[in-house]
DNA sequence: TTGTAAGCGTTATCAC
DNA sequence: GTGATAACGCTTACAA
């Protein structure tokens, strides 16, 4: 077990009669360094078993290739996909990651020290409790060049933000819906709270009100849970009469809209969309399943990740925010 | 931004008019250091905003604290699961994470180069495609002491295994199965195909050979993706008659479970469990929706997560490997 | 193209 | 209880 040991640039070096700094630059890609020389001491690296110490390297570079992904909701399904596109294409980059999971609110703040002990390169931060005001009031733990918001806008000074356009994205719902001939729109909202997290809310009932000049009822749940999301649209509209009920389910993301949808089946015997059309937002895995088949939203991942190693690698100081535009993804639930 | 970059302990150390020494003692629990001297040392380094290096720490001591978590399959909801218990248990013990993605299985042996370059204290697998094969090919580069394979049992020396006993596990689920009155098994298994991963589909075939003297069916489906698991089922099932059905159908885990009754219901027009019974394994979120009601099987994930940071914290080198049991849930699909 | 020497910010060891 | 001093393994000038 741990073949070699501490076997240091310093044993290749004498192993292949070379100096430690000619290890070294047998290592990198770009370097001056003869094709004999680089041979001896890949030799004699392999021979010994040397791999490099990224501690040191980076304790002597003061770059650490290392970048803290902090996740706060593992609730929800999203999650998952987010970090598989993130740590691929990152790792792809050279790109290493730490995973911090921010235990609660109140953590976030450790959870950026801790990452500031690694002296990472960067924090990205996918999660909803991230609130601007969180984020001010643990700025002066940083120790990091970039804090990265992915895929939720966020209007915070220095702070970068790769996300989809709230606004833009919510339209196209919108006028979807509306062109679907829905009529009695119903909107089910996330547990956020502040200004930036309300957009996709506003942005809705916004457009129902000039458009039609009504405004959509709305809930609001406490967490992106499917299992409460059921719960409060069971509340909701449980004891409505037939004809005061919804035709359409409008939810700020698929967790919600797949809860929303097991309880009008299972709960109030209805059919979707027979008797109510539901929407979502983010395409999850489950989305295109049997069972759901839901319209929703998609966000271009792929391009929001290469944006941001983009980022990663930028030495510029400008801003670098950057809005994403995705497509409504058709299937029978609207 | 980046407050006070580069402030090091003897910054502090010269602010507070002690040695760094003493500053770096400030900062640990246990410490022979007076309560008059912690003070001045803290209030300084708040003073200068400083934040101990761990990649030096580390350098130093040779311990980085640091954990590689390799992650392969994405697609099971059970990974998030397992990466919210397993990090928050160890950032509450002291042990960062290192998330590394495998990309496919070929990048076994670079991802465990990765892991080793940042010299972590430990390496722990939850996948699946990490063979024991694989395992033994990329064992060469190692420059970490503890291998620990979580939630997968296996039988290779020098590697941990922490796991739910399967044996003992798909022992309990026939039993139910059984006691429940069905009499025509069908077993929906995932994609592995070394011995180690046969035990849940051999146990539940030797059971119901010995206690009904008769070979269930049985299915691989080629990933853990209920896409997949549906698919699968459909072509195994579609062409039989009714009576030659079976009436239910066990499965390797939930994922399976999910596919698989997502295609009964809406591709075969079958009910479940009313026409076919269905189990599953691992107690996903979704098992618990209203529309799955999944009776399944639990594994004491925290518990097992417990003993993960003992073994991470032990200096020992006896077998530590340990199995759990779990239990079975039961809702209503079974 | 290659080598030398001085850091990088800690911890460990040993004195005091 | 406290303080020097030598590692730890690499990178970065700069010199050869």
């Amino acid at each position: 077990m741990a073949t070699g040991a501490n076997i240091t640039a310093d044993d290749v070096a004498a192993e292949a009669g070379v100096s430690r700094w000619t290890v070294t630059r047998a290592f990198r890609k770009d370097a001056s360094i003869s094709a004999k020389s680089r041979a001896k001491v890949m030799q004699a690296a392999e021979r010994l078993g040397y791999v490099p110490d990224l501690r040191a390297a980076s304790l002597a570079s003061d770059r650490s290739n290392l970048v803290a992904l902090l996740v706060d909701d593992f609730a929800n399904p999203h999650k998952l996909v987010m970090m598989e596109r993130l740590t691929r294409v990152m790792r792809r980059k050279g790109w290493d990651t730490l995973l911090v999971n921010t235990l609660d609110k109140a953590d976030t703040g450790p959870a950026l020290l801790n990452a500031s002990q690694r002296r990472v390169d960067a924090v990205i931060l996918i999660g909803l409790q991230f609130d601007d005001d969180v984020l001010a009031a643990a700025q002066h733990a940083r120790r990091f060049s970039k804090l990265i918001v992915f895929a939720r806008s966020s209007q915070k000074p220095d702070t970068i933000s790769i996300a989809v356009d709230d606004v833009q994205a919510m339209r196209d719902i919108a006028a979807y819906v509306d062109a679907q001939g829905y009529r009695r729109p119903f909107f089910v909202a996330g547990p956020r709270t502040s200004s930036a997290h309300l957009l996709r809310k506003e942005t809705f009932i916004d457009y129902w009100q000039q458009t039609h000049g009504l405004r959509p009822d709305c809930v609001n749940v406490a967490a992106y849970d499917p299992a409460l999301s059921g719960a409060v649209v069971e509340t909701a509209l449980k004891d409505r009469a037939r004809a005061d009920l919804p035709d359409v389910l409008v939810c700020e993301n698929d967790a919600l809209a797949i809860g929303a949808i097991d309880t009008l089946r299972h709960r109030l015997g209805l059919r979707v969309p027979g008797d109510i059309a539901v929407t979502g937002f983010d395409d999850i895995p489950q989305a295109d399943s049997l069972n759901y088949q839901l319209t929703t939203y998609r966000q271009p991942l792929d391009e929001m990740a290469d944006y941001l190693v983009e980022v990663l690698d930028s030495r510029e100081d400008r801003d670098m925010n950057r809005l994403f535009r995705g497509a409504i993804v058709r299937r029978d639930s609207a």
